[in-house]
Parts: C-alpha cells; structure tokens; sequence
RNA sequence: GCACCCGUAGCUCAGUUGGUUAGAGCGCAUGCUUGACAUGCAUGAGGUCGCAAGUUCGAGUCUUGCCGGGUGCACCA
C-alpha cells in the first residue's frame, strides 16, 4: 500500500474531486419535465446570498457548511437536492465601500464621476468580488447547482422585481411618505438604522427660554423655559410644548412664543406623548423635521387646532438653508452654526444655563461621522391590514409561522420573528443611491404654471384616472406596441402624475421622452408635458433641489431613488427560478455550463444532463419543482441563516412568497449560531478580526474546516472562536489583542509594531515573531489593510481546527488499515465479494453492526432537527472510539489469519480472515457514506480508492433472514451513494451491554499495568471471579484480553481466589486479580484499595438514602426505583470484594 | 426600559421529557515509536454545574429573585 500516504492530503483531495464533481454535473439539479410523473422527491436550499461588498468570513463558512452538509445528506437520501448559489448587490454596503475606496485611492467622489461612472465601477467590484466569493465556496466543497447562480441585480431577478413593484403599485400597496430619516451628511446620502451605530459622546445640555407673546406679537413678559442638545434646530422649531397637565404651564397652551434668533411666532401646545412633566423644565421645543419624537408630534397634531407646521432647515451637505429664516446662518454648517446661536441667544439675553453631560450620538457606520434626523420623501411599502379587514403583507407571513407552515429550528426564534411582524409597520424601500435596482416610476407634471412636483402619494392622493389624459398616454404608448397592461398611470390631485412601469419596454419608451426632454428636444413627449423649468419654490426644498441638479433635469423624470436590497433579496426564494416567466426554464449560467462541458463518452445515450437548458419545452418545470408545492410530502425545503436577518430578510421572503407565489418560500427556517472571536466579538471586517476560510483551508484542508464548524453548530449559543497570527517564516503563533481606535476597536497582533492605523503613505505595520529563535517581521492579514505585494503575511489561523484535521487524518488512517488487509499479503488472500451470514459472525461483529446501526439512526435524526454539532460528535465518536479503538484493534488478529480462540483453531483462517475483511469493508463502506456530508473530499478519495479494487462488496442486507451482508456494486462516486441504511434489527442492547464490560475489564487491567509500570512487552495474568454467566463471556473473549491488555486469562468462575500478591480491581459483578509477586508495593496497594472503597460507601449510603425514603419508594417510577435496588446491590458485592483485597493487604 | 440567549474542568463547549457515579476536545501529568495513524496509543489528575430561595421523593435540568456576560428592539428635552 506504498501508494496510500501515510497523512491525508486535503489539497490533492480538493484539486481532484471538486472538478470531477462539477464534471460529472453530481451538484446539479434537474426538475420534473412532466406533471404528475413519479420522480424523486425534491430538496431547496437557497442560499443567504453573500454580499458583493467583500471576501467571505467564517460565518459564511459556518452557513455554507449547514446548507452544503443537509444538500449532500438529501442528495444521498434519494431528493433531487437544489442548492442556489447567488450574491447581492447589497446596495449601500457596496457602493460606500468602492466609494470610500475611490476617494482613498484617486480623491474623487460620486458626484464627481456621476452616476453611470460610478455604477460601472461598482460593476467592476461586483465582478471581482463575486469571483473571489465563488472560489472560497468552491475551495469549501459547496455542492450548489453553480450552472443556475443568479445575482440580484440580473436579468433575471430584475425582471421580478419589477415585476413585483408594478403589481404591488396597482395593488395600492405602495405609497409615498415622508420620513425621517438618518441623514449622513458626509455621503449626502440616508443611512439605514441597522448601518448607525451609536456613540457616546460628551456633549453640552443648554437651557434657553423663548418669551411668550400676545396675539399682536408683543411680549407678555412671561418666559418659557426649555432644554436642548441641539440648539440649532431652534431655527426649525414650529412649537413649544407642555404636558396637558402640567399646571405650570396650562395658562400658556394656546398662546404664542417668539424665536429669538429668527423671529418667528410659534404656537405653544400640549401633548401628553411627547412633554414630560418631570424631565428638564417640562416644556420641550418641537422641530418636527429633525426629531423623530417631534415628528410624530407633528403627526398626531396634524388636522387638529393645534396643527403645527415642519420646517426642513439643512441642506443636504449638513450647512443650514434659508428655512431657518435667519439669512446669517445660511450655508454654514450646522455644528458651527450652533454655537453661533448660542451666542445669539446669550446675547439677547435667553440663554440660561450649561452643563456637560454625555449624550449618545448616532453614527453613520459608512462615514463614521453624527448623522442628522433629517425629513424626506420615500417610498413605502403597506404592511398593515386591508380596511376590508384582511390580513395584510405582515399578518399573512404571521399567519404562515403560527400555522405551522413554516417551522423555526430552533423554535425560539419564531418570537423575534413574529414580534417583529406584528408591529406591521411600513416598509421603506427607497434608498438615495445610485447601486440598486432602480426604482421604476417616472414623476411628470401636468400643471400648467411649470411647477415642477416631487409628488407625494398617500392613499388619499390617488385619484381616478383622468380619461382624457389618460388616452392620451394611452395612444403614445400603443403607438410603440405597449399594452396598457403593461404600464399603470396614477394622477395625482392637481400636482402631477406617476408611470409605474412593469415592462421593459415601457421603461425604454419612459426613457426615451426623458431623454429627449433634458436634450431640449421634444421630438417624443407625452402631451401636457412641457419643458422643464427650473422653479425658485425648489430652493427650500434641499434634497429635491439636490436631486434636480444632479440627477434629473425636467419635469419628466425616472425616480433618481433605489429600491432597498432586501427589496430584491425578499424574492429570492421564487426570482431565482425564473418567476415571473411560467412558460419556460430560467437560463443557466454559460461559463458554469462551459466548466461541466461533457466529455465525449457522456453524450452516448441522451442529454441528461442538460434536462433544463431552455428547450422546446413549454412552462417553468423548475419553479413548479423546486417552490414548494403541495404536496408537500414530495418537496422540502429549509432556508438555513443567521440570526440577524430574521427580520430583514426572513420575514420579508415569507410575505414575497405569499404575495407573489401564495405559498411560503420554505418550510424549514433553521438558525444557526454566530461565530465570535476569541474577545467573543462579532466578526467584521471594520473590527480587522474577519478570518477567511481559505486561510484556514489552505493551512488545514477544506474537510478539517468543515468538520470543526458543523462540531460547534449547534443551537443553544454563539461559537468563539480564538485566532492567532501565524508566523510565516516559523509558524509560531502569535496572540491577538485589542487596540482602541477613535471610532472602533481593532483587533490586531500582539506583537504589532508601528502605528495602526497608517497614517497616509506610511509603511504597513508589521508584527514582530514572538518566538525568539524566529524574531522576523511579517506584515499580516486584516481586511483594515492590503500587505504590500511581494510582503510575507502572517494568516489569521485558528488552533480549533486541528480537531478537524486530527479527525480526517485518524479516519484516512483508518481506511488504510482496512485496505492494506483487504488487499493480498503474507497474512493472507485479499478481499473476495461475497454474503456474510449471522453465524459467521464474531462477538466484535456484532457489536460494531449494532453500533452502526444505532449510530445511522441518530445522525439521521439529528440532521433532520440541523442539530449539527450532535450528529458530528456521535460520528467521530463511532469513529475513533468505537471502530479505530476497539473493533480495528480486536480485529488484527483475525486479519493476521491467526486462529483466534480454542474453539476456532479447526477453522479455516483465510474464511476467519474473509468474514472479517467483509465485515470491516461493509462498516468502512458505510462510515464513508456517513462523513460524506461533512467532510466530502476526503470521502470521495477514499471511496474512489476502495472502488478499484473492491467495485463489488457485501453491503447491509435487509430482505432476507440471517444474511447480514449480500454483494452489491457501489455507485460510481460517493458523492452519489445511497445514503446507509442498516436494519435496525441489528441492533442489540444486551451485547453492547456485554461489550461494555468486557471494556471495562480491558481498561482495568491497563490501569493496573500503568500502576506498577509493567512494561508493554510484559505478559500479565489474569484471575476474574464472577458469576459462571459472566465467567463464561469472558472466557469466550479470553483472547481479546491478551490482544488488547496483554493479559492472558488464567482462570475464571465463581471459586476463583485472590492469589497474595495479587494488584485487585473491581467491577461489580466480577473482581479480577493480577498476580505480581515481588512487583506489588503492598502499602500502596492498600492505599489505593481503602480510597476506592470510601468511594463506594458513599455510593451506597446515598442510594440506601433514597431507598429508606418512603415518599421516593411510593413517588418515583418502578423502574427508577429498581434501578437504584440494582446499583445498591452491585455496590454492595463490589465494597465486599474490595474489602476482602484490604482485609488480605492487612 | 422590554425581549431573547449564555454562565458546567485551566480554555472552548456538550448534557434529550427532572432519575443510578456530570461528559468531550484542547491543555496538563506519567508511560509508550520496527506493523494504520506521534495529526498517534495507554493511563491519570482536574468540576460543591454563577449566587440564593422555592417546587419535587429527587434539580446542572423546572420556577422566582439577584450577580455577571452577550444580542436584538425601543427610548434618550
């Protein structure tokens, strides 16, 4: 066997069976081509796309593991198993990492290279991006069907998503609202709440007072006294209010206060939601477009009396506007303009007081930089119920967890999703970029005074269609071939109108008039739409003024806005397998076709693997497969993430998939734990502590990586994970530590040497080895930085992983140890094929079928609950403590060809020798087949291996009495090999009951032997006392007391007596004695002995306890009970042994 | 403030519906290399299961409170 290394090579396993894989199409999966056809059941999984943004960490190894383990473990089960790769354009992840990166790298920003430019760079990234994340996919083994890979942003997905967006338009579902939102005014653009963080930071806390003033706006010479964080947005205020209730100040509601800095006459009111009687002064001031508590003041107030007004006081570059009606602040930034008014007010004699405190300030995590409430039009999305009554988007995706339909493991987290659920808020789906899917809605004018309206729809603004302009549209766009079916036209009161496209082509012919309008031409225009004109009533309104300069120049325009990522990743689920189109296939991806090109020999006999290139076949067979469907017994699916997405994304596919499909998108949600670092932090690549799998892959093989991670996958809590540096000219580890930046803290080496971060054009830091032989510098790895090319790097490593790598190389060991005896050799004749029948079988047989065949079943029912970790410990425990440690080493003999017992010694040895080969190939065989999941490469090697000399085997044999294993040919790859299913008949409590003891008596003499140091070529003997039953098993078993303990068994039964000068140990139901005359330090032994029996006394004044304990007697189960008469009973023979030991030491 | 998770050996974690002596890997100690594997084998040391009370015949497991760590959501004049 000079031919099998003595270590695995994960890197030769890689490099050969990933490609023969893809080659062999074994990750494809192909749809039913005909209705009602009996075929295999099916298997979804879509993946939690990946962003664009960045190289994958270790959580995506973590979730890509999961998917890839149950894709695998389905696809052996017989389910046409679907795994779907993709990526998301992740909208502003994206576009701030390439435009940070273009500002850093050339000084430029977007409004700069303007928006085509930018988009193409960002394309550009996509494309490098994608191809990294695929390869570390691909490097992991990710069995995904990489023919059907989407993007979000592709044909594909764009079709849906326009798609979507029109139907949920002409639904009403979506609408136009004003929002605050978080404003970063160094992007000029809002940031999503989950991308701010916040920051404490020490701030001032000003009193100032406004005078209250009469219906002529003379002072009263009353004051109202209030406090603030912000005192520039006083130039935005459009109130003062009080608690309703508050009797300092109920003689004021109504009446009036004046602004000093700016004069303006705002009313006080009462609102019991937003003043509290007990904070500050009891009166708060209101600035309703930058506050969300004022906002919603504003809000609630809106239609009463008391209606107040909004005021939006900044530009979008963070400097104030002419809203705050006070022309001295224009244009200066609004943290300078702060003091300013605190100047001011101090001067006019408002100003009360000061006090630091500190106050928690959002960020922009793009920008690291405060963001500014900040009042904007955006689109939404309707979650809440229908007036009718019913349920809306949120109550049906309620609806589909409550009922059952879809199922959260583990079930806790049904709780975040539907708490979230139920507040059925608004979904915003407008984001201020230029990354995304566009959103498809032209804004056009029809008033005649050339105003120009960035049109707001609520449900009240929706009128019916004017007929007469609408025919007029309606001709233009029948004119280019369009069907008003493709096109839906809401016309706002008086202020304009809104095109919803839901084609292509209407976008085309959309685009074409608004092109022709901003070249001044009007060669195509809708009528009533006239040339733009740029309007002074704009000037206050920043963000529009904003958009018009940069974005659009007329009155006809595409909305410059973006749709929200999870907009387009919410229809994942179903845009993935070509919805909305039902009359054909999705196409496939080319190059991914190119990379499974079939060789010649595979295209005798048909296409098979070509099943869903588009044909001539009609109707979308891989939807109607691969989307749940009743009935549901011939399809599952199980939607594998984490747990920070349940909101964003679950939920969200959840409503999609009902609104579009009017079925739920998966039936399973399984949420894994997250994987921190060693400081147990999360992973990020801001925090410089993102590991990348391939690092770890290349340092301890694929197979290794996937079996320590689905090791700690399990369901009760988040998984550190301790990195270190590794040394690249020693190897030595280097510990990590935190260093504290401004904004962040960074985790870096230990041993780090110069500044971090780099100050511009500086050298990179590098760390120093802490092995002192070693001392080199090396840059290393952190996505906070690229190393210099050429630069020797120290890679983030782990030494948890070593458990994986130590498994596989223990398990490759293994099956070289099988396949050096089951080829011909001097110990005998090589592997024949054949039936193995029940009484061929020996002890050791038996019990490592029994063991098989509880094991299956439990990793069985432990995937099915993704209870990874689980399934991975029992395996490798079957593995390396039952097969490699106990039936390898008692089978040798056998494999030696050596007769084993007495009674054996007539047998024919080669047959003694064949059986055992048969029975060890049959396990190793199935063992294979039970990893193949978890670590696939080193599966395949060893099965592709095996099939060369042993294509045919005897394998599990469930259809016919006392045949154990019958001959049969295995599959072409193990990758395609039926999943193990050994009879449960075969297993046998009572022999592994038996197998126990016989264990424990092995490692009792051991520990004997460690004892007195007994040398390992040393025979001992061996003297047991014990019942004749279990006499006559161990003198059954004698041999395996000699091969495994070196003890040869003496003699065995009840009248056996301890010989002086004998090393004692006790079991319970049986003593052993090994005579060691002149060895035994009588002392000690004595010592031992005393110590072991104090040990049992305690057992049994503990269980006569509860036996004297006539409530725990009458109370607790018969077989609890009796339970506890039998320990008592055994504890009891086995203190009488020992003493018998003490009393002859004495 | 609300919700969820976690606290078990030096470290990282398991521990099913409460039930006989609480387990694993790493690390540590001792002893083993010509026959699968030193990425290995054997043996061993190491834990009043965060604290307190309660329920129960019986609590690592259930309940309540407290302490400590984490996460999410609200809120912050």
């Amino acid at each position: 066997m000079s031919d099998i290394p003595k270590q695995y090579d994960p890197q030769a396993a890689q490099t050969q069976w990933f490609p023969y894989w893809e080659q062999h199409g074994h990750f494809n999966a192909e749809p039913q081509t005909a209705e009602g056809q009996p075929g295999k059941p099916s298997h979804t999984i879509m993946i939690p796309l990946p962003n664009v943004t960045g190289a994958l960490h270790m959580g995506h190894a973590l979730n890509g593991t999961c998917q890839d383990l149950i894709t695998r473990w389905r696809r052996m089960q017989g389910y046409e198993a679907l795994w779907m790769p993709g990526t998301d354009h992740a909208g502003i992840a994206t576009q701030a990492v390439v435009e940070r990166r273009m500002f850093e790298e050339e000084g430029l920003t977007r409004h700069d290279v303007g928006r085509e430019a930018l988009v193409n760079r960002i394309w550009r990234w996509k494309h490098i991006y994608e191809k990294r994340i695929v390869g570390q996919q691909k490097t992991l083994g990710a069995s995904c069907d990489w023919r059907r890979i989407r993007f979000t942003l592709d044909d594909v997905c764009a079709k849906a998503v326009r798609h979507t967006f029109f139907k949920m338009f002409k639904d009403g579902l979506i609408f136009r609202g004003k929002r605050l939102v978080n404003w970063d005014v160094h992007l000029m653009t809002a940031v999503a709440d989950d991308e701010v963080y916040e920051e404490e930071i020490d701030g001032h806390f000003w009193t100032f007072n406004y005078p209250v003033v009469d219906s002529e706006g003379e002072p009263t010479g009353q004051r109202i006294r209030f406090a603030t964080t912000r005192p520039e947005t006083m130039l935005g205020d459009t109130a003062v209010c009080v608690h309703p209730t508050d009797e300092r100040y109920t003689d004021l509601i109504g009446k009036s206060v004046r602004v000093p800095v700016n004069g303006r006459i705002i009313p006080i009111i009462a609102d019991p939601l937003l003043a509290d009687k007990e904070k500050g002064t009891g009166a708060v001031k209101v600035t309703p477009a930058h506050d969300p508590n004022d906002y919603a003041c504003y809000q609630r107030q809106l239609g009463k009396e008391s209606e107040i007004g909004i005021i939006n006081i900044l530009n979008v570059d963070g400097t104030i506007n002419e809203s705050g009606d006070n022309e001295k602040f224009v244009g200066i930034d609004r943290l300078k303009a702060r003091d300013l008014i605190i100047a001011e007010m101090q001067t006019l004699g408002h100003f009360e007081g000061v006090e630091d405190r500190k106050i928690p300030l959002k960020h922009s995590d793009r920008s690291k930089t405060p963001v500014e409430p900040y009042l904007s039009d955006q689109w939404f999305v309707k979650m809440g119920d229908h007036e009718d009554g019913r349920p809306g988007l949120a109550q049906s995706a309620i609806d589909a967890v409550e009922d059952g339909r879809v199922r959260f493991y583990p079930s806790r987290y049904t709780k975040t999703y539907t708490d979230w659920l139920s507040e059925k808020r608004d979904w915003c789906i407008s984001r201020q970029l230029w990354w995304g899917h566009r959103i498809p809605i032209w804004h056009g004018s029809l008033s005649r005074d050339g105003r120009v309206f960035i049109t707001d729809i609520s449900d009240e603004d929706r009128v019916v269609v004017e007929a007469e302009t609408h025919s007029q549209l309606s001709e233009y766009f029948s004119a280019k071939g369009i069907s008003h079916e493709e096109y839906s036209i809401v016309f706002l009161k008086e202020r304009g109108m809104l095109i919803c496209a839901g084609s292509t082509r209407v976008e085309e012919a959309l685009a074409t008039i608004e092109r022709n309008l901003e070249q001044g031409g009007m060669k195509e225009s809708i009528p009533g739409v006239t040339n733009p004109t740029r309007n002074e009533g704009l000037m206050d309104e920043p963000e529009q003024l904003w958009k018009i300069r940069h974005l659009c120049k007329g009155l006809f325009y595409q909305d410059p806005d973006v749709l929200d990522t999870w907009f387009s990743s919410a229809l994942w689920p179903h845009a993935t397998l070509g919805w909305p189109d039902l009359d054909h296939n999705p196409p496939l991806n080319a190059d991914e076709l190119a990379r499974q090109a079939p060789k010649p020999t595979d295209c005798v006999g048909g296409t098979a693997t070509q099943g869903s290139v588009p044909s001539t076949h009609m109707g979308n067979d891989v939807l109607r497969t691969f989307y749940p469907h009743e009935p549901i017994e011939t399809n599952h699916s199980v939607l594998i993430t984490s747990r920070d997405i349940i909101t964003l994304w679950v939920a969200r596919m959840v409503l999609m998939g009902l609104y579009n499909m009017e079925e739920i998108p998966f039936r399973h949600v399984h949420v894994h734990p997250k994987i921190l670092d060693g400081f147990g932090q999360t992973m990020s690549k801001s925090k410089g502590n993102g590991v990348d799998p391939v690092d770890l892959i290349d340092k301890y093989g694929a197979d290794a990586i996937r079996f320590t991670i689905s090791s700690f996958a399990g369901e009760t809590q988040d998984v550190k994970l301790p990195i270190s540096y590794a040394c690249p000219h020693c190897d030595a580890m280097i510990e990590p530590k935190l260093l504290k930046l401004d904004t962040v803290t960074v985790v870096v080496p230990s041993t780090l040497k110069g500044s971090f971060p780099v100050p511009q054009g500086s050298p990179k830091p590098t760390l120093v080895c802490s092995n002192k032989a070693c001392k080199k510098e090396s840059q290393f790895s952190t996505p906070l930085y690229d190393a210099d090319p050429g630069v020797p790097i120290a890679k983030m490593v782990s030494e948890r992983f070593e458990y994986g790598r130590n498994f596989c190389n223990k398990f490759w060991n293994a099956a070289r140890f099988a396949m050096m005896n089951l080829m011909e050799s001097e110990n005998g004749p090589g592997y024949t094929p054949g039936d193995v029948t029940a009484d061929q079988l020996h002890l050791e047989d038996r019990w490592i079928l029994s063991r098989l065949s509880t094991v299956t079943h439990q990793v069985d029912e432990y995937l099915s609950r993704y209870q990874f970790d689980a399934a991975t410990r029992t395996l490798r425990e079957f593995t390396w403590n039952e097969f490699c440690d106990w039936y390898l080493e008692m089978i040798k003999p056998r494999l030696r060809a050596v007769p084993t017992t007495p009674s054996s010694a007539s047998d024919d040895a080669n047959e003694t020798r064949a059986v055992a080969q048969r029975v060890l190939l049959a396990v190793l065989d199935s063992l294979i087949r039970l990893l193949q999941p978890f670590t696939p490469f080193i599966c395949e090697d060893l099965w592709q291996r095996l099939k060369e000399f042993a294509p045919l085997r005897a394998l599990p044999c469930c259809d016919e009495p006392g045949v154990i294993l019958r001959e049969a040919t295995s599959a072409e790859a193990c990758i395609v090999a039926a999943w193990p299913a050994p009879p449960k008949s075969w297993q046998d409590a009572a022999l592994e009951k038996r197998f126990e003891r016989l264990q424990e008596t092995i490692a009792a003499v051991r520990n004997v032997r460690a004892i007195y140091g007994i040398k390992p070529g040393d025979t001992v003997k061996l003297l047991m006392r014990a019942t004749p039953e279990v006499a006559g098993e161990m003198q059954s078993v004698a041999s395996q007391f000699d091969n495994l303990a070196k003890a040869v068994l003496e003699a065995a039964g009840a009248e056996v007596e301890r010989p002086a000068g004998a090393a004692s140990f006790s079991l319970g139901d049986a003593d052993g004695y090994i005579p060691l005359e002149g060895l035994i330090d009588k002392a000690a032994e004595l010592t031992r002995q005393q110590k072991e029996a104090e040990k049992v006394r305690k057992l049994i004044a503990g269980n006569e306890g509860k036996l004297k304990n006539e409530k725990f007697v009458s109370s607790a189960p018969a077989d609890v009970v009796a339970g506890v008469q039998e320990s008592l009973d055994n504890y009891r023979k086995q203190l009488a042994s020992i003493e018998t030991i003490i009393a002859d030491l004495s």
